[in-house]
RNA sequence: AGGCCCGUAGCUCAGUUGGUCUAGAGCGCUUCCUUGACACGGAAGAGGUCGAUGGUUCGAAUCCAUUCGGGCCUACCA
């Protein structure tokens, strides 16, 4: 076939090709296989985005990195399982589509409840795989036929299922505590979803009456507005300013409430005035204190952080009104004494950002300490490897703290709680819809009107997705889910909860032991936790290092990168740039280098189809293997001469070292590893050595080796490549097979292991001997400022007669790539010749008429002689030292014995050369 | 308040348990080259006392302490 390609390589519609092509194959679908069967399994659950999502970076960088481990995984013969589904997202989903009634004039309470999820399920079929659509265009290669949704059926059987399990054990309970509000959602929310922030503010000191007395009381307060709910004034019982008062009555200002002073270790004495007013409705500390002392609770605010009828005068305004009035009026009053400049913390709400306020309200909370404890534990005795480790001491960290868990939302799009209240008060939870209240055998039940915390149907996600609550072959398959690869900011909102849910309910479960064996997991005691091991990676920042954001608007879409440079060379950015535990400032420079990168793949296969068609057009490489298979590097390969040694050998060097980065999530070095050898080695060095054997004319045997040679290892190169860059190395390698591939796609290909027998020490030192031959002479040439086109003979004096055999059979490599006219061999040592080069293993002169500059050339040799010399010292002094010669390693003293030896033949060569100078 | 991370070439970053690190890469920069795969290319080069100080060690960019600078997370103290 004419291997016509266009002569740069254009990403668009190549990717866009492959990506169908691998959909439509069905490619990635995995069939769950039956009892008896040995094959390793390798399971990966992916973060299910928000319905709502649009494709970020962080997602590009999270789906790259799973991409990356998912395909290397199939290649080497997993029965990989990729689960992929979206989350349907309550806050956020039906704040997006209030926006939209908002626009068409429309309210969600003017609808109604149910019209209303009518409308958000019409919005989730228009635009919910929005998100999935961009991740098929990366390439994900995720089985799309076990797509789900949280808010599917089965998935929502499951959490009702969880939801009573959890109810009938004690461990969700219902009751009225202080909670994060927020004003604008109209919904509790849990700690994690609000964000700290340190504001400058005032510190109020009032001063109370004492009923009875003329004293007052002075206490301090951020938020004088919620003293028209103050039920008591503490004072710590220590503290003997206050003594004489224990027992007596204040009056409160502005709502004229006698109210107790009470001793409560809530007041501390080097605080402020060591008074405090205790407001037991809008404070969870005062609410502590409140149910020690059995106060009122007074709630002086609605929904909206509005003041409601609790506070009288003030009722209707909003809380920061509220506050200013309530203080213009203390100050009339006498009551305000002081007003210090004050740091307050504040908490704000993750989705909207509006001030949270701490309010008693009636919600479903999750009794943590049981479930924690068991996370915990799996976590610290290794049944769960948290990667980079420095997480498991933050998750360990978080867990130890932990707090219960408000699991109720007042939203109404999400998974509606399993309740149902009676008009007689009792309280029915139940798997099915009751009729009849087991009570009172009224019928008048009504459903609780919360919906649940969208991470609660997340968190069940490792075993509902596998058919959780039925016992299913699935579970026993891909049950622990091998591995879970996230970002750092949902390790407690999602990851933590997924390890106290898991353990919990798939308590007792047993993972299949012919497969647990045959992944590798063997040793591993725990089939309960969700996960074996999870990696968690940093965030994605712009150039600037600064947290992208829509506000800041420093977001760089990676679609539009993908547009301009390709999703290969975006994912291998992405790759390159990940190193465990740091963040990653996305830079387009490098992109558009990993874009020369492809080009660069691009027309070495140019290269090698033009060869391929002249010297022999049916040629298909070897590998006729399906993954899993043992022949699986480089396969026909007749290695008869040095480069082929060479390149042999470094080929399978290069992929012990990706598979070890692979194997410990070392993006970056498996990459790297990958783009120098292609690069710098296969392209700069060997294509360029086998030309002459490839060239017109040559030996038809001879060329039809090298060309074979080529093939096979080009074939094998785009294999190692391909989970980093899937659509180039689909693209070439089904060029290779002339459309007519020994697999359907290089994805089920075999992935390259090192093979021993393909390495070769002795030829990689040989090479490198030769390069540098080669190195020097254009360096030499370039310092004479040699005409680029005209060739030079040279003059080697070579060492040992191996390196002269070395040379002597190289010459044609040496003339070609150095530009050299014909290699003279001298008998004697070249040092003392002006201009010469020298080496521990050579020395070379290049023969040209041009004047060296001697200045010039002396500056450089006595710069080198200094680094020479002060090497030399250094070794010196370190090998006369018995201590050194006693505690390190014999690999090292012998390393900087052979390298001082060879220093010293330079510093004699380099010093006399100098001296020549002179 | 507690915890975590970062500070290496002009820029963005590598550098796994301290030992061929004689500190690397990409981009940028300088000089030269359109040679039949590739100018998204090739060749050669300049550029860093690894934030600072002190310590441990035969040996430290790498470990410890202190300090300066930057970022992040967690936290119910008015």
């Amino acid at each position: 076939m004419p291997h016509d390609l266009p002569k740069s390589y254009e990403p668009g519609a190549i990717e866009a090709r492959w990506a169908d092509y691998w959909i439509r194959e069905k490619l990635f679908s995995v069939k769950t296989p039956p009892p008896g069967e040995k094959r390793p399994v390798f399971t990966l659950l992916l973060p299910p985005p928000n319905v709502t999502g649009r494709l970020h970076m962080g997602h590009m960088l999270n789906q790259t990195q799973m991409d990356i481990i998912v395909r290397w995984h199939r290649m080497r013969g997993f029965l990989t399982l990729w689960l992929p589904g979206t989350d349907h997202a309550g806050i956020a989903t039906q704040m997006m589509v209030e926006r939209q009634l908002a626009k068409e004039g429309k309210r969600r309470e003017d609808m109604g409840r149910e019209k209303f999820m009518e409308r958000v399920w019409e919005w989730k079929r228009q635009y919910g795989s929005a998100i999935t659509d961009q991740m098929r265009r990366l390439g994900a290669s995720v089985d799309w036929d076990r797509e789900y949704f949280t808010m599917d059926e089965n998935l929502n059987r499951a959490v009702r299922e969880v939801f009573v399990r959890l109810y009938e054990e004690g461990l969700i309970y219902r009751g009225k505590y202080i909670v994060n509000w927020c004003p604008r959602c109209g919904t509790a929310i849990s700690d994690l979803e609000v964000k700290h922030e340190e504001v400058p503010g005032k510190l109020y000191e009032i001063r109370y009456p004492v009923v009875g007395s003329n004293e007052f009381i002075t206490v301090a307060t951020t938020r004088p507005e919620t003293m028209l709910g103050d039920t008591a004034v503490a004072v710590n019982e220590k503290d003997e300013r206050y003594t004489h008062l224990h027992g007596k009555n204040v009056l409160l200002p502005l709502v004229n409430r006698e109210i107790p002073i009470i001793t409560d270790e809530l007041a501390q004495p080097e605080f402020g005035t060591g008074a405090v007013k205790v407001t037991p409705a809008h404070d969870p500390n005062d609410f502590q204190a409140g149910l020690r002392h059995n106060l009122p609770q007074i709630d002086v605010m609605d929904e909206h952080a509005h003041m409601n009828q609790n506070a009288g005068a003030y009722v209707g305004l909003d809380r920061y009104q509220a506050r200013k009035r309530v203080l213009e009026d203390l100050r009339e009053q006498g009551f305000l004494v002081g007003e210090k400049d004050y740091t307050i913390a504040i908490g704000k709400c993750d989705r909207c950002g509006s001030v949270v306020e701490p309010r008693l309200s009636t919600q479903w909370f999750i009794k943590i300490a049981p479930l924690a404890e068991r996370a915990t534990k799996v976590v610290e005795n290794g049944e769960i490897t948290i990667v980079p480790e420095n997480y498991k001491t933050i998750y360990l960290n978080w867990m130890n703290n932990i707090h219960d868990w408000c699991i109720s939302r007042q939203l109404w799009w999400g998974h509606r709680i399993p309740a149902w209240h009676c008009s007689c008060g009792e309280i029915i939870v139940s798997r099915e819809t009751p009729t009849t209240c087991p009570k009172c055998a009224k019928a008048t039940l009504t459903q609780d009107r919360d919906v649940l915390d969208t991470w609660f149907s997340s968190g069940l996600l490792p075993f509902t997705t596998l058919g959780w609550p039925e016992k299913t072959r699935d579970q026993e398959v891909f049950y622990p889910n091998t591995l879970l690869i996230t970002g750092f900011d949902i390790l407690f909102f999602w990851v933590a909860r997924m390890f106290m849910l898991g353990c919990h309910f798939m308590d007792g479960h047993k993972q299949d032991a012919a497969i647990k064996q045959a992944s590798g997991w063997g040793e591993k005691k725990d089939d309960s936790v969700p996960f074996r091991q999870v990696y968690i990676h940093a965030l994605v920042r712009d150039a600037e290092r600064q947290k992208m954001s829509k506000t800041k608007g420093n977001v760089v879409d990676p679609l539009e990168v993908i547009e301009r440079f390709g999703t290969d060379a975006t994912r291998f950015t992405l790759a390159a740039m990940a190193a465990p535990g740091t963040d990653i400032a996305f830079n387009e420079s490098r992109t558009e280098g990993y874009r020369a990168f492809a080009n660069k793949i691009w027309n070495a296969a140019r290269f090698m189809f033009m060869n391929v068609d002249r010297i022999e057009p049916g040629l298909r490489p070897g590998c006729a293997a399906e993954s899993g298979r043992p022949h699986v590097g480089v396969v026909d390969f007749q290695a008869a001469t040095l480069e082929d040694c060479w390149i042999l050998s470094r080929f399978n060097r290069v992929a012990k070292d990706v598979n070890a980065a692979l194997e410990t999530y070392r993006f970056h070095e498996a990459a790297n590893s990958i783009y120098d050898f292609f690069w710098g080695e296969f392209c700069d060095w060997y294509l360029e050595l086998i030309k002459p054997r490839l060239a017109e004319g040559a030996d038809p045997n001879t060329a039809r080796v090298a060309c074979s040679n080529l093939v096979s290892l080009f074939e094998a190169a785009l294999r190692l490549l391909h989970p980093v860059m899937p659509f180039i190395t689909e693209e070439i390698w089904q060029a290779v097979y002339d459309g007519k591939p020994p697999v359907r796609s290089i994805a089920l290909a075999p992935y390259p292991q090192a093979d021993k027998k393909q390495m070769d020490a002795a030829a990689e030192t040989r090479m490198a001997v030769l390069q540098d031959l080669i190195v020097n002479v254009r360096n030499v040439r370039a310092e004479l400022k040699v005409e680029p086109k005209q060739r030079v003979p040279i003059q080697v004096f070579a060492h040992e007669p191996e390196i002269r055999k070395l040379f002597e059979e190289n010459q044609g490599a040496v003339e070609r790539l150095a530009n050299v006219e014909r290699v003279e061999f001298a008998d004697a040592s070249l040092a003392k010749v002006a201009g010469a080069r020298h080496t521990a293993r050579f020395d070379m002169h290049v023969i040209y008429e041009k004047k060296i500059d001697i200045a010039a050339e002396r500056d450089r040799l006595s710069k080198e002689l200094e680094k020479i010399e002060r090497e030399i010292a250094n070794g010196q002094r370190q090998l006369g030292n018995e201590q050194f010669l006693a505690k390190a390693p014999a690999k090292v003293v012998e390393g900087l014995r052979n390298r001082t030896q060879e220093l010293q033949v330079l510093r004699e060569k380099t010093s006399s050369k100098l001296g020549e100078l002179k």
